[in-house]
DNA sequence: CTTGAGCTTCACGTTACGTCAAGCTGTAGG
DNA sequence: CCTACAGCTTGACGTAACGTGAAGCTCAAG
């Protein structure tokens, strides 16, 4: 017979941790003294601690434990739960290196400048949208920024606090007869069109759901905002990522001045993760 | 400016989190309406979110990302935390590893027999011990249990509490002339060697720490306790570590039959971990 | 008998929020 | 103007697995 003290010795656990798995009725002495309430335990349930503790050490929750304790459990469902587990810790693992590797990334960028380059690009999840859209052939940044400017101002009051995106599916460095598609985002999925004038036209659309997105700020004016494609490519690169997908602009702030430089707009790449070399 | 709900809904993140953020001094709205209190952002402060998010993925603390916002931090300094999280994450993916081994381990076994094995080895950690020993070379095990059972009955009382443990550093199939030590635990480092008998003095002793021992427990006679060293070495083998270093058995409770088959003993082999292969 | 070590329960701290609950605010519609 | 109703506020509790005291009781030794 051990007393607490003697028995967390012997196991080299925390008299603590006796007493928790008491409460929680995961591990009991053999004897409790009813007049002092001591604990007492025997040698022969170190068998049964070490049983938890070696299941505990695979990252089962207690919780797990009991029930595989309690033998009320098949040994299927002990081979689910080991299986899950093991897929947990897959999961994990891959997370894991990409960390390392972002951290590298990071501790070289340390060395090579001193200037301290926070990052900037972080992956998002995001369903899909329901929006009102219309797509156009522009002549260059100018004319798209007015018609943008046109669409916003004409945009009915109760879209107000909806938000604008924009869609260019020209290539990035192409600056002339841009393809672009500028849309309000709406809560509810629309139906019919929305007519904003005689040329303007709103269609119902809906930007598809994406699990894994890059996602940058950019501040300045719709000329720069390839500096934040720049930026996503090259964390894509270092992370082992790859571009595929339609990218989208969202507008965070719209332009005050006419030189559009307290604009902030949010570029948005669905990425897919590639095996990491 | 957007509200809670619209800035959260941007940021693709919970509203709880912004309060939560603010609450704690990490990431505060750029104004609060004083009468209703409502919490107000703009646009400009996504790219600090943005930069705490991606702190945050790669695991830093939000403790430690309020140090490398707070700007009082060298490029040192946030170089160091990094390394430290690294080293953090390779240790956690060598465990990660070692935990799928086990698992595997143990689907494997799940298949194989329908018996429900459970994990009876566990690997604990074990500091300097001091004791009071004896080392002899004995005939048999029916002597070294004679042997055993007089040194307990000569211990004096205040020893009592003391455990006892035994070394054999003879070969573990040899069954004659073995090499045994005998000792017992003590709480203080002991100076002088104590007398039991003419024929029997303890000698001061130390058992050396070790940080990685195997241990397990068996229940039976002193002659069947190699079923535990054949567990060990299975185990070990499974899981790639190597036995180095003496290794003992701790006595958790002595025999009271004659025959020795209520004994219980933990053995403690030091091993030390191969690369995964 | 005293003393000190060891035991008991109780209760709060940890991390990073999720999840109600009660109550206030702001806007849209009748 | 009144009334919904959505959205905001603070506050508090829950999570997992214990660590760390605090206040008080018990046990064995001297």
């Amino acid at each position: 017979m051990y007393t607490v003290g003697e028995f967390a010795h012997l196991a080299h656990v925390s008299k603590r941790l006796l007493r928790y798995y008491d409460e929680i009725d995961l591990f009991k002495p053999i004897q409790i003294d009813p007049s002092s309430g001591y604990r007492y335990y025997t040698a022969k349930q170190m068998t049964q601690l070490n049983r938890i503790l070696a299941l505990k050490e695979l990252g089962l929750t207690l919780n797990q434990i009991q029930r595989t304790i309690a033998d009320d459990i098949s040994s299927e469902e002990l081979e689910g739960m080991l299986r899950l587990r093991k897929a947990e810790i897959e999961q994990q693992m891959i997370a894991e290196q990409r960390r390392i590797r972002e951290i590298e990334a990071r501790l070289e960028a340390i060395h090579n400048d001193e200037t301290n380059t926070p990052p900037n690009v972080i992956i998002k999840q995001v369903p899909d949208i329901h929006a009102l859209s219309v797509r156009r052939t522009m002549a260059d940044f100018a004319t798209a920024v007015d018609f943008y400017t046109r669409v916003q101002t004409l945009m009915p009051r109760r879209f107000a606090s909806g938000r604008f995106y924009c869609i260019c599916r020209s290539d990035t460095d192409t600056l002339h007869d841009l393809d672009l598609e500028f849309g309000v985002f709406v809560n509810k999925p629309q139906d019919k069109p929305l007519a904003l004038s005689d040329d303007v036209m709103l269609n119902p659309s809906q930007l598809p759901a994406h699990d894994k997105m890059a996602t940058t700020v950019v501040t300045g004016a719709l000329e720069t905002i390839h500096r934040g494609y720049a930026e996503i490519t090259r964390w894509s690169a270092i992370n082992s990522y790859r571009l595929n997908g339609t990218h989208r602009e969202l507008c965070l702030q719209m332009a005050t001045h006419l030189d559009g430089r307290d604009m902030i707009t949010e570029i948005q790449v669905p990425v897919e993760p590639l095996p990491l070399p």
